[in-house]
DNA sequence: GTCTATAAGTGGATAGAC
DNA sequence: GTCTATCCACTTATAGAC
């Protein structure tokens, strides 16, 4: 190898994102202005636009970045069988993605007007659906459907916004993937893959 | 009777409110400027400073309008005793409430980083603790206190957002209260009220 | 009760020097 | 790769006429 790669392309771009999210998590998307982020890099507007063709196009990249273990977990659980405990596994891991891009997935259930009309895929009701579509059957009833919505929801619950219900995050978790885990139950047997004693 | 009560005050106040909350939750609060409101209803800006102090006042004043329906519900959940019946019934009601103002809570679900910014009680979450108050006990284990939380999320899912899952909107309501009821049902029993076949 | 006019400021974005 | 300087559209809000 001929060293450390030439492109560390200095690490500007991803302070930039890594201070914009801080930002937009905090105070919203519109309400953060690309001042107030080049002050806090003690650089200016003009730098940013060196690096980023709009303020959109940050938002942009931090989305793109963030979001890959999502979509390499969906792959993953297109190719295995579907078994209950394949679509267990696919809880606890999305549980720990979640954790990983916390602010990030935060960012984008609080600011779900402002992602509407951004060109971003607005991921949460569409990487939601993709992950519905592994769990349940797409010609599964409405009820049986919406259950396996409402475990991913629950997941949500248990990570950000839910400080109010007490527990540590651990802790909240570890309920969120109880609650998740039998409406998931509930609904891979509603499906007659192993008729319950009903 | 007199007549009609001196102070009909011009219904254009509550056009104001009407042609608003429309835009707030079709673009989100910073995106809509008063200039556009104002254009809707064919005046200028400088009315809508006679109707109200500031452009948060106008949300303040259809959310302080439009949540009395909850608060009324709440206060009559608390002088019910807590009965398993009770609480579907306060799934039931919250469920039509939710579809009574439609726009205000898809518009309160999708700003949350706004609404946090603004004087209002962000009441998305402070009311939702509120009904789990009411559904278990507030010494309740968490896996119990999130479930209670997680019913309610999925009668929010039911009314807006989810027209991804397919069916129309009496359909995902009656979906979303099975899946609340069992959820408040499990949470109920939980607490020792009445030890089920388990 | 509604208007015109304007204040005073912020936003995103660009040109061009260094 | 980062800066200075600037543009201009647009924002909330106010003063005061009608």
């Amino acid at each position: 190898m001929s060293g450390t790669r030439p492109s560390r392309r200095s690490d500007t771009r991803q302070r930039i994102q890594s201070v914009a999210l801080d930002l937009f998590a905090e105070q919203g998307y519109e309400k953060t202005s690309l001042r107030e982020i080049a002050e806090r890099l003690d650089v200016t507007k003009a730098a940013l636009y060196y690096h980023f063709k709009t303020k959109e196009d940050i938002l942009s990249s931090i989305y793109a970045d963030m979001t890959r273990p999502v979509d390499e977990l969906i792959g993953w659980a297109r190719e295995q069988p579907p078994t209950l405990e394949t679509k267990l596994e696919v809880l606890r891991r999305y549980g720990a993605s979640l954790g990983g891009a916390q602010p990030l997935f935060r960012f984008m259930q609080e600011n779900q007007a402002t992602l509407r009309e951004l060109k971003i895929r607005h991921s949460l009701k569409e990487r939601m659906m993709d992950l519905v579509g592994v769990m349940v059957p797409p010609d599964a009833p409405l009820p049986t459907r919406l259950r396996a919505v409402t475990a991913f929801m629950s997941l949500h619950a248990g990570v950000f916004g839910l400080d109010a219900v007490g527990g540590s995050a651990d802790e909240r978790m570890a309920a969120s993937l109880e609650i998740a885990g039998e409406l998931i139950t509930a609904a891979h047997t509603a499906t007659g893959a192993e008729p319950s004693s009903r």
